[in-house]
Parts: C-alpha cells; sequence; structure tokens
DNA sequence: GTCGATGCAAAAAATTTGCAAGTAA
DNA sequence: TTACTTGCAAATTTTTTGCATCGAC
C-alpha cells in the first residue's frame, strides 16, 4: 500500500471539509478492514500507525465521512455503532443478514445484479417524489440463526 | 379501542413470555402511533395512561419484542434508539428514505409488492446458505433532502 | 406457589462539548 | 493568514444492572 493520492481525496476538494492526516489515517483503517469496526475499533487501529490520534476525532471524522456518503453507519445491537465503508475501490457492495436473538451478521453480496433495476425504479421514483439525491441504499435481512431457533 | 384480547396474545403463549400490563400498555402504545418511537417517548406516552411505569421496564419490553419479532429497532442518528411496530393490523409495511444531513427520515411504501418476488427468492436462498429462519427485513434509502443539497 | 417481571436508585458506557493549541489550504 | 481540526478532560445522555417486591400463570 504505498502512499499515492487516494480516490477519497477528490471527495475532498471543495466541499469544506479538509483532508488531515488523521482523516486520512482513519480511511485507511477503514479500507484495510472488511469487519464491521466500532469507533474504538478504528481508534486502537490506527493509533498503532499513528498514537497520537483521540478518540474524538474518530468519532468525528466518522460523522462527516457518514455525511460524505462515505461510510454506513450501522446498529448491530450490541451496544455501540460499527461503521463500514460504502465505496471505493476495495468494496464490495453487500447487505446483511442478522440473528434476532444473538446479534450474529452475516453479510451476502449475491442478488446485487437481480436487485439493480428494482431499486434503480424505486430510487428514481423516490428521489422525485421527495425531493431526494438518493445515493445509496441498504438491506437488512432478520431471522434466527441455526444455534438460535 | 376496546378492551378485548390483542392480537399479540397468542404470541406470547408459551414462549416463556408473560403478558404482563406494562408489556400490554406499551403494545398499545406502539399500535396507536405511526411514528418512530424512542424508548423515552413511549416512557411518557404509556405513563398517561400507566403512570407506575419505569423507564427501565420500556428497555426491557421492547428488547423482548425485538427478540420476538414484534418491533423494529432503528438508529436513525438522533443518538437514541427508535421503535417500530414490525406487524399487526393496523401496520402497513413500509421503508425508509433518510437524508444523510439533517437525519429527516421519509417512510414509503410503495413497491412493497414489486419487491416481494425479488425479496422471497433473496429469502429463500439466503435461509438455506446460512440456515437462518427468516421472517423480516428493511430496505433503507441514504441521500440528501431538498433542504440539504 | 413459582419464577418471571417490575421499579427504583445507582452504575456503566458510548458519544459529545468546551477550549487552547496545531495545521491544511 | 484564516478557518477548520485536534486532543484532552469533563460533561451529557442513553441504556444497563442490582435487588427487594410484585404478579402472571
Amino acid at each position: 500500500m504505498p502512499g499515492g493520492p487516494r480516490w477519497w481525496s477528490g471527495r475532498f476538494r471543495g466541499c469544506g471539509y479538509r483532508l488531515t492526516i488523521p482523516r486520512q489515517a482513519i480511511l485507511e483503517a477503514l479500507t484495510r478492514s472488511d469487519e464491521h469496526l466500532s469507533a474504538e475499533d478504528i481508534y486502537l487501529a490506527v493509533r498503532k500507525v499513528y498514537p497520537g490520534l483521540g478518540l474524538t476525532t474518530v468519532y468525528r471524522t466518522l460523522d462527516i465521512l457518514k455525511q460524505m456518503g462515505l461510510v454506513f453507519k450501522f446498529d448491530f445491537g450490541d451496544g455501540r455503532s460499527r461503521y463500514e465503508l460504502a465505496r471505493g475501490p476495495n468494496v464490495t457492495h453487500h447487505h446483511h443478514l442478522s440473528c434476532r436473538s444473538c446479534g450474529r451478521v452475516v453479510d451476502y453480496s449475491e442478488f446485487v445484479e437481480k436487485e439493480k433495476s428494482l431499486l434503480e425504479e424505486i430510487e428514481s421514483t423516490l428521489s422525485k417524489k421527495h425531493n431526494f439525491k438518493i445515493n445509496s441504499h441498504q438491506i437488512h435481512f432478520y431471522g434466527l440463526c441455526s444455534s438460535c431457533q
């Protein structure tokens, strides 16, 4: 992972937010992992390479990234928010299936092709009807896993 | 709203949980409202008719109802969890469209018919593949509302 | 009669805010 | 240079726990 400019640098141009070292380090950490990271997970991961980081900065950065549409924020029911990169070269668009009882979460990425036309249609209609500029979506299935049935 | 047995009473039979006054009152409050209620909203609403209620009971009840699949728990980004009845005679199956910037949430229920076959297919495949007993789902679109664009 | 459920007070955690100092643009 | 950012400490808020009492089945 060399140190060239990243795909996200363009997203920071002219949006009022500055692309600082801590923010880059947080984006790198999110890129490096394909887990559902909590703010503290990110804090600990980034501190290994950038020990000066404060937890407050992680929260503030995640909030900005969420508003920019670069990360998703999830509540998987374990008392802390979890974050995932929403786009980027290494990101596979996927959805979640979770157990209502134990909270286990499975990612799946089948059907993304099949979903496409339906979701585009919904997106287009909702955009017009409610005057939204829609740019992402999430599908979540709930149930009981094999151990909890 | 007369006092006969409710549709949910059957759901409590033989599941180990008891159908108590506070639990019924909380379910009534959820039925009465079509908003995205926080635990405190529910607490305040129920106390008008059942002043003895404690906030702790609201949290504990919502947790149980979530596990039973009777309510959905959402994080709409305002720092508190929000709850909705997931099923029942008065419930219209719907999804959400929310603004990444101001957090405004719009419910929509178009497309539920069109979604049906696709979601059933996904559900069936995921059920087999991951050995889950799936019984509900949620779709969430994200974007910028007219005021925030 | 049992064993789960409740409410209160206290505790635990996650997240946010104030502020002086640092730094991208 | 000018705002935007940062990290720390302190504060805020939501949610959870311990425990004696109560009540559904």
